[in-house]
DNA sequence: ATTTTTTAATAAAAATATTTACTAACTGTC
DNA sequence: GACAGTTAGTAAATATTTTTATTAAAAAAT
């Protein structure tokens, strides 16, 4: 494949100095550019970069002849004057895998090179817990998903895997699932998938498939919070994804807002955790129905003993009024929490995701409610708040851009 | 003043493009690597910034020609061959002003090009208020500092001042003081000085001297707390200060995080700068002497209406136990606040400062313990807790290093 | 003390990029 | 429909930058 050869080379910085490092720096410049700002004229290109115009030329014409960039024809109209030639990505020359696994599914999917979700399997069925025969059956997800590819999409230049718990991205050790070896979680896959792999906590990566390809338009500074059985926070700060010293930055879940006495997994009590989140949803619900509260869940009998939050939110939507009532408490809970990143961060956006999130209003009036009670309006009103526009494919949409950005380094 | 004229073409971003642009911005980032690195040979600087030895050495030769860098003879020894020459800034070539204005006193300096503090005067005599006589006494202390420096130390190429409450440094508007006009405050302030302005928030502007002229090394995730008459916090992430959307970012002492029915200045109940700020501790010590609670200060007829913060800590470090258990109980609502942002930001180095931090352990301790009990362990080992090294001095030097690095455009 | 090794600085040659000038291609107006 | 006005693309000339080779200077080894 002589497509890989080159992508590959363009990307690596080994073996390279002076002008050689330059021309592959540049050439890295003009895909970000053209990813960017879409397809672009030599003109345009070369004033955006302060390069004259043959150079831009002939660092165009070597993308060309490497695969990654193609002639899209005349410019529109826009005035007077000779048209432009238009260049631009091509979609088919590489691609990339996102694996976003959750409790009790796995998300994956493939996007291309222009940043197209080419094809998504969700919710391929999947128990997560930190054993060997759990990894093993992930790998196995992937492998099938990528023997299903079709011979054109198998050019697979990297993949992300989104987990939740202790991450860092950078060495690509993974702490709270699949810590068996000496080696980096992302060098074993790497070794046995044969491509290219990182590592990520599933609420940053949902945030940035939402920072890139979800609702964010100009904005650089943007929170989302994933509302899932427990509370995640992605953080994005001037475009970039936010990670902390070590990879755990934040945690958003374990911030202590609450005075009461329910030890949190963690160790710590009154965690938002144990007050706002999936699995308080659960324990809140359960009580309620033991102390003689109705849903539709009781008369349905699907009350056992691993009653999944999806159930909730199915009966939510269906009119329940128990399970509005405690996503309507959730709400007000969370917004409170949500204050407190408001007042510190003053961010432009905050978008509100994870499964929860298809609660809709039931829970975003709460919390919208709530920033007003709780957070410095002057701060508050400079801040959006919205759901999430990509939902589920968050996960899997954020984890194949961060493939490709790591890829690409961009991130 | 040849050199000034030169230094303002370097760092102005007009009227250039190709080679020109180019050559300013590598001029900058030679200066950049200087002033990072210290002294620097050709041939170091030539392979960290990719660039051949000739041209590097061409650009040096204009910038001594400028003014801007010295040789500074030859390097140490380190084995065999030629001793390189080295080369770096000119101390003396160009001058930065700080501006800190506090609640009763004026902190103001100035630095040097190599970020030697020349000459600083402390707690100038001020009452801060939001009035137009207020300001025009502000700027008679700036033109009587200028006008006291010696004829050498008079090439102010920018000021930067420092205030409390809401303050957009990118377009130089103070909203909380002196917004008397339709005009940037910064705008009007150079029209009055001749001297390029910058505005930037009190607590962020310490947060910089700290991190580039204080403590911090390696670090590039740092938090400042400063403890004031109101809590304020100095995000630095990245090695960049984190200003927010509109700059109200680090609006740390509004977070809701006590259920009591105080109201806050911001009109808003149970903000942590209602039971851990100066203010609190002035309200809290005057409740507990109204209960008939003893103190060196009310022997000493020290407590009048305007009882300072100032008195309080002076008595504590006289060891008034009042204060001194105040103060304590202070550290530990702090701390909790603290925590929150621990969680959040997994931050490497959370630097303690203001007037307040000059208590030392008394206010230090219960912090340390409190981020123990309320931040998740993992989280909170690995950041490091330290008082600020330039204690009062912070705000004056990152003051000047805003103005600085501004007009460099490194921040 | 002399030679060898190592590194810096400089000069000249080669490579590379930018300007400038020119041609091509298009729009709109008279 | 010719012509003026614009913008794109290309070729040649000019300018700049990098390489390579050479010389200079210092430390280590013989």
């Amino acid at each position: 494949m002589a497509v890989k050869q080159s992508i590959f080379e363009i990307f690596s910085e080994e073996n390279t100095s002076g002008v050689a490092y330059r021309n592959k720096a540049f050439k890295r410049a003009i895909i970000n550019h053209l990813d960017q700002t879409g397809n672009s004229t030599i003109t345009d290109l070369a004033q955006e970069m302060n390069i004259s115009v043959p150079k831009i030329t002939s660092l165009i014409n070597e993308l060309m002849t490497d695969g990654l960039v193609q002639d899209y024809g005349k410019e529109d109209s826009k005035g007077g004057g000779r048209k432009a030639n238009l260049y631009g990505l091509v979609a088919d020359s590489a691609f990339f895998l996102g694996v976003d696994v959750k409790q009790y599914y796995i998300n994956i999917g493939l996007l291309d090179f222009k940043k197209n979700l080419v094809k998504a399997e969700m919710h391929v069925p999947y128990e997560l817990s930190n054993t060997r025969e759990a990894f093993d059956q992930l790998v196995k997800v992937i492998q099938t998903f990528i023997s299903q590819l079709p011979e054109e999409h198998r050019n697979i230049l990297a993949l992300c895997l989104n987990l939740s718990g202790r991450i860092n991205s950078e060495n690509g050790y993974s702490y709270s699932y699949f810590h068996f070896h000496e080696e980096p979680l992302s060098t074993i896959l790497e070794q046995i998938t044969g491509i290219r792999t990182f590592l990520e906590n599933d609420s940053r990566a949902m945030a940035y498939g939402e920072f890139h390809n979800g609702l964010v338009k100009e904005e650089k500074n943007v929170l989302f919070v994933n509302m899932d059985y427990g509370i995640g926070l992605g953080i994005m700060i001037d475009g970039k994804i936010y990670r902390g010293k070590s990879g755990f930055g934040g945690e958003f879940g374990h911030i202590p807002l609450f005075a009461n006495e329910i030890i949190c997994h963690c160790g710590k009590k009154g965690c938002l955790e144990t007050e706002a989140s999936g699995q308080a949803l659960i324990r809140l619900f359960k009580e309620k129905i033991a102390q003689g509260s109705t849903s539709v869940l009781v008369q349905q009998n699907k009350i056992p003993d691993n009653l999944r939050l999806i159930d909730i939110i199915q009966a939510a939507k269906n009119e329940d009024v128990l399970c509005i009532e405690l996503i309507a408490e959730l709400g007000e809970k969370i917004g409170r929490g949500i204050s407190v990143l408001i007042n510190i961060f003053n961010p432009e956006l905050v978008i509100l995701g994870g499964i929860l999130a298809e609660t809709g209003d039931y829970v975003r009036l709460p919390i919208r409610s709530a920033l007003n009670k709780y957070s410095l309006s002057l701060v508050n009103n400079d801040t959006q708040l919205h759901m999430s526009k990509l939902q589920e494919k968050a996960g899997v949409i954020g984890g194949c851009l961060i493939a490709r950005d790591k890829l690409l380094s961009v991130q």
